[in-house]
DNA sequence: TCATGTCCGATTGTCAGACGATCTGTCATG
DNA sequence: CATGACAGATCGTCTGACAATCGGACATGA
């Protein structure tokens, strides 16, 4: 309308709560309050911001939910690291409400795929392949049931995961995984005859770690997640459908 | 110690105010209550659950802060679509107090970096090269302006991944390009003499999305990174420091 | 000495009830 | 039809309270 027209900034009253959380928050990140420091019992609280019990209470949930401070067994509260794990619960529910399709998620897989499969190379120690040895064993071991095998396969994928000891990276793929691990399970126990295929191609995986073969590794991981899509259509899926929440 | 003696389940009593939101959540999530649904009045809620108001709050401020929930303009509570930008900046303030070294940011960017471009370059409108063309054309005039420079470089890789059209991709990468970002500036700024670099990167990568040409397109992005590496390396910084917390 | 039982203050979780401010909708007015 | 007045609903905040639990001090008994 009358673009010339002074415009004012929105006007928008911030609850008690909400600065109560903000101030703890801020204390937090500037690193004036670190990890495993006390925050201070609700009354001391009360006393410093000047409001109601209820208030502060209110405030701090909100610090609680995003992890920023936690209840120790005491109950007493006490600033804290947030693991990603809890927040990449929250992202991929968020995902599934944004309805994502299958078909982002297989590309965004086949994007992270070779770079992670190159860090893990990197950076895998001894027990990583342990760790992977064990579980490729198990898989073969249970080769006939279904559910075990995509429980392996989601185990399988989160070790390799952790062989980058790359945090932020596991950060990105976590969200992810959550995803896919629903998805992988749906698979495989509507077709089981795939899962030749997938013992096979965790065993290359496994044995290009090993061997440091940076291109067998990207080869099978690519073959992997090509295989992980065709066994989706042929469960009849559609590729533009929304991924579902099961499980998450 | 006595290994053979029965364990038992830790017992944790969980507070009404978990109870209560937990409760919505999971309507929420198994669709019963629908983006934009209103979630009721708080007398409704308490009506419902039978606590009082107060324990209602502290399980609604639970919801809010993971963007399940929202407050609309007329501060009647409704179900959100929770928004990844709010989740990305939890989760890289998380990593941050994790203490996440740039070593790793630097590892993960060259991992995502490929299969993002190749993503970009498979899905990208002609809106989206106009927008890195504007882009590209504003950096070129602030040139000799270094913190405009990084503000550019920031939105240059925003519209990047924009033009990814996955969601999925967009979310694993957005918490690390807020980890990025504030780097960048840092390196930008203490040494401008890499600004015709990045602009000659900026370029390629723009004209290789035009033309499809990924290999270019990769070779550019990695190119790009390097020098990201190589700058903050020129600024006499360890890459195995923290990420600090400037402007997250 | 060490394990057990007892007591007290501090803290949290929950509740009842209240008040002012703001938003929504209705109705009357000009 | 724009404006203003009004009532009801709802939220944000507060006061005050009580039970359950936790931590610590202390006493007791083997």
């Amino acid at each position: 309308m009358t673009q010339a027209s002074p415009r004012f900034d929105r006007i928008k009253a911030r609850p008690a709560y909400e600065l109560v959380a903000e101030a703890i928050e801020r204390k937090i990140l500037a690193g004036r309050l670190r990890p495993g420091d006390p925050v201070g019992t609700e009354s001391e609280l009360v006393k410093q911001f000047g409001v109601n019990r209820s208030t502060v209470r209110e405030g701090i949930r909100l610090l609680e939910q995003s992890g920023l401070v936690a209840r120790e067994a005491s109950r007493r509260l006490s600033v804290a690291a947030p693991h990603y794990h809890r927040l990449a619960s929250r992202m991929s529910r968020a995902l599934i409400l944004q309805q994502v399709t299958f078909r982002e998620l297989y590309h965004t897989s086949r994007a992270l795929g070779p770079g992670s499969i190159d860090e893990a190379m990197d950076n895998r120690t001894q027990e990583d392949l342990e760790a992977l040895e064990a579980n490729l064993a198990r898989t073969r071991e249970m080769r006939n049931d279904a559910p075990a095998v995509a429980e392996l396969d989601a185990e399988f994928h989160g070790l390799l995961d952790a062989a980058t000891h790359n945090r932020v990276l596991q950060l990105a793929k976590e969200p992810v995984s959550m995803l896919v691990r629903p998805t992988t399970a749906l698979i495989i126990t509507s077709n089981p005859r795939g899962i030749p295929r997938l013992i096979e191609a965790h065993g290359h995986i496994v044995d290009a770690l090993t061997r440091r073969d940076r291109e067998k590794g990207r080869l099978w991981m690519d073959r992997h997640l090509r295989d992980w899509k065709a066994g989706f259509e042929l469960s009849g899926r559609d590729l533009d459908s929304p991924v579902d929440a099961a499980g998450v």
